[in-house]
DNA sequence: GTTCTAACA
DNA sequence: TGTTAGTA
């Protein structure tokens, strides 16, 4: 699995990570503080997020936006995690990575209305 | 100029 | 959450 790997990996700035979700600094350490997200951190202490943390965060967004509070993205993330778990202890649904990122196209030209990077980062899964 | 932590007219 | 202060 390479793909999970570069997903991983910590490229972006909190800058440009703010740029790409539409959130505020201020929100992306308080996510963090949370244990909503992980960013690596540079030996000056400097955030570095992943293509992993950006879509983190650009779920916090939605479910914000759709009017969840804290509390309700953490029982999001909790959910999800389940369904994740169960799908995995079960012997048949077993995702590759090419279909995952055909979601996360879909899901990114789909909403319209987000970060003004919306579309730069969907043309990114487009032309995987 | 950017990011970090801590704190709050 | 915004914003400001003092750093790195």
């Amino acid at each position: 699995m390479e793909l999970e790997d570069r997903r991983q990996l910590p490229l972006f700035s909190i800058g440009t990570v703010q740029k790409l979700t539409g959130l505020s600094a201020r929100q992306i350490r308080y996510y963090e503080e949370h244990d909503l997200i992980h960013p690596a951190r540079t030996a000056g202490k400097q955030r570095q997020f992943s293509f992993a943390d950006v879509e983190r965060l650009m779920l916090i967004r939605q479910w914000l936006d759709e009017g969840h509070n804290m509390a309700g993205v953490k029982r999001n993330f909790a959910e999800q995690e389940r369904k994740q778990k169960t799908s995995k202890s079960m012997p048949k649904q077993d995702v590759s990575d090419a279909e995952v990122y055909k979601w996360l196209e879909r899901e990114l030209i789909d909403r319209q209305g987000y970060g003004e990077f919306q579309g730069d980062l969907s043309r990114f899964y487009r032309n995987r």
